[in-house]
DNA sequence: AGTATAAATGCAATCGTATGCATCAACCAA
DNA sequence: TTGGTTGATGCATACGATTGCATTTATACT
């Protein structure tokens, strides 16, 4: 036991958990187990008469009866639990993208009655150990978020188990995100329309796919205008990098696309040190739209990628695949752009 | 389906999750089912050759062999599952603080290799409907966030379902929670070092236990010192009510202590509006110790209330319970002060 | 050689539910 | 009356793993 500070040991009142089963609720009422079962769930095709059927709702209420999940799982095949996987045991990087990522995911799984399982491992766990978890029928489908196509993914497409892949594409899996092509050239686009024209992007120091797509897509939208690209680096530990980095480029940028809220939060805080105003001095966009989370005392102009709508495609998907369907390989939610007082 | 944006429509190349079990894997080699059982599992007491072991072993491995955690848990009774509900399916309003309940528990599941699963309910949802679905059989135990000691509290008391109240006490259940009469008291010791007397408390607008106790600490702690306690109401929402309360007080206040960091953010915010310096014209004492999660641009000084320790405690109460052991009816874990940049 | 003992393995019940098929009574038409 | 149909219900198995007890085979000891 962790030891607690101050406690007072009174003995609880427990009763053992005594799950009432229905053949207990049968035997009670001299009818047969398959009646009670199949009373309770009103299973079509079947006639009970009146008097039967009253009984039977009416004991298993007074009995407090309740169908045993893990036998009907077992029994039915299916277990009505979605499970969520992500890659990185620390939660922590991403702390508040996690925190909605599984927000967002519950609420979607409440919405069509299932409950989600959160699968996350200690980082020396093996891959194939991993699988092993994540296939032993615990959920019928895995929404996973991963960092890259590597071993895991590879396992989990093989293993046969409906999954789909969040907010990072990975080639192995089906996969929804954000349409982060149209989230880049919104950015940017309302930053033209603000009069910038050097505009730069912060990159991720992480290697995660979307990444590597927005980076990719304001590449594209620079150069479709004849601008020079101007990729900085920048690190969610130490704020200073990017604002660094950003001070070294002639002609400075005027305006900046980060390629997430965080970092973007990181640079502002890097320039009201060293008395850099924003927006007049330098416009910044973020993307994810979590900002609201975050409690600023300002309003971060942003890239929403719709959390909501990604979770309920995602486990959307899910219950399609489970029915059998194909499936979308890459499902892009569009996103939009949310206007704050950066730029 | 919700209608995705942009999908191109590839087949995916889905294998059937084939479960392989153990007595395929038995027929497989001509032994028993209950061999193959016994020599993955190591089964204390049984024997067996080192020939045959090695036959299993390397036949499970090669087809893949998983054994079925629904059958297990059907037949051990137990699943190596605990589940979290928490009372308002809106995590929004304590949105970060949630995010930290979940994570932090989620944490201590894994070292205890159990796994969590969320469960929440749509607001409709009736009481005794949320009942059935907590204790179906799903989860060993279960830790939930209550509001107060209302029927649910005692429902789940009295549905022998061992379950630990995390945050909130409530008479019904055993619960682990943050010290808040330390918390406070350190607090104010903190602020009366500073040199303050007239010392203010933002309370809070929820029927919280948590929040009530801390309300009463205060009380307790001002009447010691001979001082005039000064309540002031506060909400999450609007963020001048605190601080237009606290300027009506005369002699206006020196301090405040903040039920919890959102509400100490929200004042701060109000003050930086209004010009009022923090600290110089006003120190503010959070509660929670959340605030690097919330990336502030300044770092509060609060009253952290560990959640780690906090999630490891109810874990390991749970597993106390199911092992048949009494537990303390209220454990308490000694918060410490985090002192920032707002004293 | 004969039997006690230990080593190696198998049989079968069980967990609680869901469901195909069988059964039995009642009712109705010919 | 007989045969067919419908209504109401029960029997028994399956889901996949765990485990108490029984059984066989090998080893050891007089």
């Amino acid at each position: 036991m962790h030891q607690p500070n101050d406690t007072d040991m009174n003995t609880p009142p427990y009763i053992t958990l005594s799950k009432v089963t229905s053949r207990q609720v049968a035997d009670k009422l001299g009818v047969s187990q398959a009646t009670v079962s199949r009373v309770l769930r009103n299973v079509p095709g079947y006639q009970y008469s009146q008097k039967t059927r009253k009984r039977i709702l009416e004991e298993a209420e007074r009995m407090g009866y309740r169908p045993h999940a893990v036998a009907s799982s077992l029994r039915e095949g299916r277990t009505r639990v979605i499970g969520f996987h992500n890659q990185n045991s620390e939660l922590d990087v991403h702390n508040i993208f996690m925190a909605e990522v599984i927000r967002s995911l519950q609420q979607a799984c409440l919405e069509i009655s299932h409950l989600l399982l959160l699968h996350n491992f200690a980082p020396d766990v093996s891959v194939s150990n991993r699988l092993a978890e994540l296939t032993c029928g615990r959920v019928d489908g895995l929404v996973v978020h991963l960092q890259e196509n590597g071993p895991l993914a590879k396992g989990i497409a093989q293993s046969g188990l409906p999954a789909v892949a969040i907010a990072n594409r990975v080639e192995s899996l089906p996969s929804v995100g954000c349409d982060d092509s149209t989230g880049i050239r919104i950015a940017i686009e309302h930053l033209v329309e603000r009069g910038h024209e050097r505009i730069a992007f912060a990159h991720s120091p992480y290697p995660l796919e979307a990444a590597q797509a927005r980076h990719r897509a304001y590449i594209v939208e620079m150069e479709q205008r004849g601008w020079q690209p101007v990729s900085i680096p920048c690190s969610n530990h130490d704020t200073d990098t990017t604002f660094r980095a950003l001070q070294s480029v002639t002609p400075r940028p005027t305006a900046v696309c980060c390629w997430n809220d965080v970092s973007a939060i990181c640079l502002i805080r890097a320039c009201n040190r060293a008395a850099v105003n924003v927006p007049n001095d330098l416009a910044v966009v973020g993307f994810d739209g979590l900002i609201d989370k975050l409690m600023m005392p300002f309003n971060l102009t942003t890239v929403d990628v719709q959390w909501a709508r990604i979770s309920q495609t995602a486990v959307h998907l899910l219950m399609a695949m489970l029915s059998g369907e194909s499936v979308p390989w890459a499902t892009n939610v569009p996103p939009t752009l949310r206007i704050g007082e950066t730029t």
